[in-house]
DNA sequence: GGAAATCTTTGATGTGGCGCAAACTGGCTG
DNA sequence: CAGCCAGTTTGCGCCACATCAAAGATTTCC
């Protein structure tokens, strides 16, 4: 399978680069068709390669030593993933695993430091990426450290119907197959406390739930709800 | 007053740079001193500088719409701060207070593409650090979604040795003034809580507690703990 | 040295949400 | 179409931890 580079040149993160440099980083690219359920990498496997995601939708998740699972954040069209560790650390913190049909780009690991030297604003930009995970990364401790439970789980939900929503007649539809105990794991509880919530706010007319689907349909209430603000 | 290059030049992150690039980074650079309590920049402030802490220690707090405050990370002398953000964003997003009487370096942060062009290690590095706050960052979610508190305060307690610890005849005293809220607000619990945890670890003879003191006597056993191994 | 301010300890009480268990539902397979 | 399986819902009891309250202990400041 053939990549256009034009496909590459649509993404923030490669735009400023020429199409001599964009053709020399594709000969090196493997792409890489995922489905549901199957693992780019693996959580504690060498890093190898490298990612970005062109098409579908991965979940990164961590299992701790009892063997619970979370997920450290969900990979859209247009990441790169797999990478930023790499430059330290040997293997993968993490697994990514498809939540949808995804197709990924990968490249070896050692080739990092020459497309960088190649585009000096890679760099940049790759760390500005890095940057913005950090932020994020922190918020979700401030979330996880000072509020309950509901709120967590709207703001995920939130975060989720801006990253991954598809407007649908009734609402935000989130793109990609989800489960209560995906939820869960992204908000540090269980699924049955997921299922309750999502029932309490379909009651109310928040959402609307179904297998491993879920769209919002009154995204001002989970907005307040979100945010603290009581009606 | 002036700095000394040789000071630089002992950090990871400064040893490959020449005396000459150095030289000219310190041209630009404003020693600041910091005494307890004083922050070295506000969260939502605009980020002119980025810094470096020479001396001393630092702890990044965050506070929430209500007022409540999680602290988001200690800085320890050699680390670079105040930064990663400001290459997307153009405020600090938390605020740096000072925890012990420190010392740190100033620059512009318009300066910090300059720095990178002239040492592009610079950046390599930064990205390096950046990356290792990152996998930081998602210990913590993890431990903060699936661990007990005694278990958090526990590799809280740890890590604190491990970073900020000074050997003393009877284990490892924390080298700064620490109170069980700072300790709280880097587990998501409160200070009472905290309490109650210290004062049975004290009874155990894992630590030996005091006002804004803390000294580790068994890592050992703590170390137990935090694994979940029970005793 | 006494008072004020800050930090810490400890008790009593309440509750959010977890663990366990069991029933239910929609979708896939043979 | 029956049966199975993964995902979901719901009830109930309990416990870890927050909250409220108040009294010590240390340091600081006049």
């Amino acid at each position: 399978m053939k990549i256009d580079r034009t496909i590459l040149k649509s993404l923030p993160l490669f735009e400023r680069m020429t199409d001599a440099d964009l053709d020399s980083m594709l000969q090196h690219a493997s792409p890489r068709r995922i489905v549901p359920g199957d693992a780019v990498f693996e959580q504690g496997a060498r890093a190898k390669s490298f990612f970005l995601l062109l098409h579908g939708r991965l979940k990164v998740t961590q299992v701790t030593q009892d063997g619970q699972q979370i997920i450290v954040r969900m990979v859209h069209p247009g990441d790169l993933f797999g990478f930023a560790m790499a430059l330290r650390r040997e293997d993968y913190p993490g697994t990514a695993v498809a939540a949808a049909e995804s197709l990924v780009i990968a490249w070896p690991t050692d080739m990092w430091p020459r497309f960088v030297e190649q585009n000096p604003r890679l760099a940049v930009t790759a760390m500005q990426t890095i940057g913005q995970r950090l932020e994020e990364a922190h918020t979700r401790i401030r979330e996880m450290s000072t509020e309950e439970v509901e709120k967590r789980v709207a703001h995920a939900v939130l975060r989720l119907s801006k990253q991954a929503g598809r407007p649908v007649e009734t609402g935000i539809r989130i793109d990609f197959p989800i489960s209560r105990q995906d939820i869960a794991e992204m908000t540090g509880t269980t699924l049955h406390t997921v299922s309750r919530i999502l029932s309490a706010w379909e009651a109310k007319g928040m959402v609307e739930g179904g297998r491993q689907k879920l769209t919002v349909t009154d995204p001002q209430k989970l907005l307040n709800l979100a945010d603290g603000i009581r009606d």
